[in-house]
DNA sequence: ATATCCTATTTATTCGAAAATAAAGTCAAT
DNA sequence: ATTGACTTTATTTTCGAATAAATAGGATAT
């Protein structure tokens, strides 16, 4: 299930990536090429490279000549990203919903599926798969609108999505049941075909998540 | 006037991304790292990085353990760009018109009048300057929603424009006279705060503009 | 005490070469 | 002629070291 890494480049891409989405390396910390080397077994060229990438996808700041940081986070990122969330999804899941075939149908449902599995886990209390639980979440949000038949629109989507989950983390928002709810309706709706009404519970469904996070975030030490 | 450029990584970026949009370097071409060193004077690892970053904003393709090549361009791809260029600028452009200020206001006029000058010249046949021509307009239209008060979705932005930018250099569409007076009526609406106008206006512009390079790439040799 | 200049140290940038992998070419067998 | 194994070449990936720049520390002058 684990992702196959060809490259020692990609290893520490997907490494680094990860440690700054789920607060491994936490906002504004200085990333010393000498220091990560060590870390993420690369030379520093390889780790400079991986930065670069990262840096342009934004979850790394660069300055020249004075190296890289992760990327800081404020309350008006958080803002930006949620709406960006909301128009990009929205915009994929209604084109996705009216183009689905039984191909995307069915993914939908396996998706949901395996989501619902992992929130049942998370309701109990079991933390421990958090990451897996987000990851199915990630998926389940890709499946609703992966017949979208825009690649570039998916990709944008992808990286605001990860975007969001670093604050997600950040605030650790369990909205527990009311999330799993929106989950189904938003599911059931796209399965119905309802566009407007999916759209509706999708921009509920992150506003929601905005306000939790953003009073965690006033309210933070 | 041009940039300033502090490292060699940064230098090596920004003529790559310039080489690739104004078509030096053709869509599906491999990027070999020993011939682009000496192309672009820099050491292999340093072309690595850029090509790195130029791969995940999309101008280029990394395939794993095979190397670089240049983003491939195709009938489905202009379109999905031009549809992503039309949401996010008619995004930004609405908050942009309700939000801006004077400083707003007195840098539209500025680039407005730039972006005029030289549309001006090219109307006359002065082909020398389309480079300068095409950064007016291209800082034009992001005077126009400069101030939509999102860094994020302006980078977005910035992103999309310029791979629409490179399909407009591939085909060379110079929609001429109906472009220049697009561009005069939708900085008029904007600065008379009529935002329904201004949106209409910019989609107008973008899908005759889509339009007009549709035709060519389905013509094209 | 504060600011300024110089020095030492850390860190980023850049390079060229070694190792690993893929592509092209060669030749034999069917 | 075409396939398949083997060899050679070309190319990517990775590294460690050389260079250049920024930061920190210390001494001096105001």
């Amino acid at each position: 299930m684990s992702k196959y890494v060809a490259t020692v480049g990609s290893a520490a891409y997907e490494q680094i990536k990860k440690d700054i989405i789920y607060g491994v390396l936490t906002p504004d910390t200085k990333l010393k090429l000498g220091a990560m080397k060590t870390t993420y077994s690369a030379s520093v060229s390889t780790i400079r490279e991986t930065l670069s990438r990262l840096a342009s996808e934004g979850f790394v700041v660069a300055e020249e000549q004075r190296g890289f940081f992760v990327a800081p986070v404020s309350r008006e990122d958080l803002i930006e990203i949620a709406d960006l969330r909301i128009l990009l999804e929205c915009t994929a899941l209604k084109t996705s919903v009216e183009l689905g075939d039984n191909e995307w149908e069915a993914n939908l449902v396996a998706a949901y599926h395996k989501l619902h599995l992992a929130e049942q886990q998370i309701l109990n209390g079991d933390l421990a798969i958090t990451e897996t639980w987000k990851r199915c979440d990630s998926e389940f949000h890709q499946a609703m609108i992966s017949a979208c038949n825009s690649d570039n629109l998916l990709s944008l989507h992808s990286v605001i999505f990860d975007k969001y989950l670093r604050y997600q983390m950040s605030v650790l928002t369990n909205r527990g049941a009311n999330a799993v709810k929106e989950h189904k309706r938003m599911c059931d709706a796209a399965l119905k075909r309802d566009t407007e009404k999916a759209q509706t519970i999708l921009t509920q469904h992150i506003t929601r998540g905005l306000k939790h996070a953003l009073t965690a975030f006033d309210t933070r030490d």
